[in-house]
DNA sequence: CGGAAATAGTTGATGGTTAAATCACCTTGG
DNA sequence: CCAAGGTGATTTAACCATCAACTATTTCCG
């Protein structure tokens, strides 16, 4: 089977979004350490916590909902609650599981880091280009994300030959 | 300064291309690391050093053009030579200087590592959407690389008011 | 020439991430 | 009811990334 390799527009393309991507990850994370001491998956976790029913969401929905590995959670969550932005209690309905909880700490430091975050976006991709492309980045990636969400990897790889 | 939210759609753009990302780079790695045993980062590092003449570049040069800072390449290729991957040499330009090279080993790592990483970007990615939208992604990523890429980073935020 | 300042790269400590093993609890079949 | 297996979450150790400090070389300029 002989490789398709991507065409020129196709490599331009790959690799303006690797380099873009590494600089706009690094750049937005290293923006809100600097003015509101919060990485970038801290500050997600937050938003995901707020916007939850009762500001509480298990490890396990957290994990799924920001993509994440259960043990890194874990590790994150214990971070952010000996800074006071969580808490974790004991899950009513099931013994093993724990909820985690924005504190009202959380949610001033979400409420604080929140504009200047959304200014951050706009400033580095959304203001940057046409509004099209902006939606065409959000199928693109919402394609991907259904492609590869539900955990059901190929054991080597789907050649996929067209 | 009231700050100028996101509207939903840009909202929902902006979270399916940071989960997407998420799993995209995970996916990717992965299947590099178990079927050839090289890392993402490594991955590029070894594509850099194949297209660059004499398949040697110096130290900065290379962490220019995969975006990462100056001790992390060092790091990274301590690592790969230690794997035999490249080697260094001091370079005779300038007695500071280091080159990077590529080794056959690890020329032969990256043949051999290729044609499956293509087909993994084709197959979570650019086969996945139309071929207009992989151009939007390219079109996009490009602005940001050279938004971001000139390391002339603002003090705080621009406001970038409209 | 001589010394200050800039540049190339490395190092070591520190903290975050991962994989594998573990613990606790729940569930199901006998 | 109880044992076996499954699931939720945590722990450990190894690994990788980051930051600040450091060495060595070069450049600038009096």
């Amino acid at each position: 089977m002989t490789t398709r390799w991507l065409d020129p527009d196709q490599q331009l393309a790959w690799r303006a979004y690797i380099v873009g991507t590494t600089l706009l990850l690094e750049r937005l994370d290293r923006d809100l350490r600097d003015n509101h001491q919060v990485s970038l998956p801290e500050y997600e976790i937050l938003v995901r916590l707020s916007e939850a029913p009762e500001r509480r969401l298990r490890m396990a929905e957290l994990a799924d909902s920001v993509k994440n590995s259960r043990s890194r959670i874990t590790h994150t969550i214990a971070r952010m609650e000996r800074e006071g932005l969580v808490d974790r209690a004991q899950c009513d309905s099931d013994g093993r599981g724990v909820n985690a909880h924005l504190t009202d700490a959380g949610s001033q430091r979400l409420v604080a880091a929140a504009p200047c975050h959304v200014e951050s976006v706009r400033a580095c991709l959304i203001d940057l280009v046409a509004a099209d492309d902006v939606a065409a980045v959000g199928r693109v990636f919402a394609a991907v994300a259904d492609e590869l969400g539900t955990g059901d990897r190929d054991p080597i790889l789907s050649p996929a030959s067209a």
